[in-house]
DNA sequence: GCGCTCACATACTACTTGGTAGGTTTTTTG
DNA sequence: CAAAAAACCTACCAAGTAGTATGTGAGCGC
């Protein structure tokens, strides 16, 4: 027995668990971790508990398994466009684009990551919560790799100029996640509204706030 | 009687009670607030929840006077350097500076301003703490806002470019919160290395990352 | 149509936690 | 130095919550 339940991947199996994550994430991102009652998420699923812990053996892996499923998108979002012949401050700028575009539209489950990123600092109880919240980190300290060598390859390509390739990418995955914070959907909301803010962002992010000259 | 209490700016007075809003203050960085009880607290202050329920009503006013004390350093930080003859963009680099170093050096007080930022989101249960919150992010806006400001006058004096201040300003002040996510101090910091870290910081946000020509 | 498994619901427990009531010690005041 | 006030501490309680044990109905193989 043991870890059978949510351990391969994120459960978007035939079940159609992704109702449970969804239901989670939004409680989770609307009032905390610790703040959300099993029976708040239940209650939102229009279910009881029971349901819940069918599926999941405790509250903690239910957290994790909306943190693997919010970290899958991200690399879902990013990695398709960091190869390819352009100059590496080209790709990079895509996938802080594609970044900010997907921390806007799976805004519950980015707002989970984010208070998991949180959480590592929290003293995980448990030596097997200890244990999924480091690999949890290193899930996302390769995801953070990923910008990372691109903006190397960036430097050596001679596109990119930084003082510090690691501090600056903390900075600009800062800015994105912030979005988390303070992004809200307007009700009428399109798609290209979200990739104008999108781009604002990255030129932030790429051209600074420095007047030219 | 009513909000005699924790009602006049910070706890600061001759009383020391200081002591209970760093010990809050760590707890609940470390923790984060929901799960973080006030035996925890007085624990952490070598005492019992009499002490805490002496000077504070509830675990909410609390929170909200760890959140005024940090937002106080933060304004404490910043004014300072924002008016000057320099051009804007010379005064906003150096009110990113001292914001990041604010960060770095009060960083269990501004953990948990950014939990209350977050908070903001969450449903805050009584009216009363709902208006407590209200003005919490009325300052928290009141010093978004000096740094919008400044960034016009950068925009009108030439020094600044953008395409949308407003969205500029939330990017490098996201990349600098962030700090409280990912910063932790090492063993022999000093000052110094601080200033080195700030300067890097500031340099991404005011350079950006693209390579110049 | 019989058993078996899956997918839940119900009812309950053991425990934690915010907050209170009242006592006790220390400090201040007159 | 007496009395009042401030600064705590010690139970204590009511409410809420993670997790469990058990029940139940629906589908499905045969």
């Amino acid at each position: 027995m043991s870890s059978e339940k949510s351990q391969l991947s994120p459960r978007i199996d035939k079940t159609g668990n992704i109702d449970i994550l969804t239901a989670a994430a939004e409680c989770f991102m609307e009032q905390g971790y610790h703040a959300t009652s099993i029976d708040d998420v239940a209650r939102r699923l229009g279910a009881t508990k029971g349901r819940i812990y069918h599926y999941y053996r405790s509250k903690t892996e239910l957290f994790f398994d909306v943190h693997r499923e919010g970290m899958r998108r991200n690399f879902e979002a990013v990695t398709p466009v960091m190869k390819g012949p352009e100059p590496a401050a080209k790709r990079l700028s895509a996938m802080f684009r594609q970044h900010a575009l997907s921390m806007m539209e799976n805004l519950a489950l980015e707002a989970v990551v984010v208070q998991g990123v949180e959480m590592h600092r929290f003293g995980a109880t448990t030596p097997e919560q200890r244990r999924t919240l480091a690999e949890l980190m290193t899930v996302r300290n390769d995801f953070e790799s990923l910008f990372k060598r691109v903006a190397y390859e960036g430097v050596e390509d001679g596109s990119i100029r930084t003082s510090d390739v690691s501090v600056a990418v903390k900075v600009a995955l800062g800015a994105i996640n912030w979005l988390s914070i303070w992004y809200r959907p307007r009700p009428a909301e399109t798609r290209d509204d979200r990739e104008i803010l999108a781009d604002k962002i990255v030129d932030s992010i790429m051209q600074g706030l420095n007047a030219p000259g």
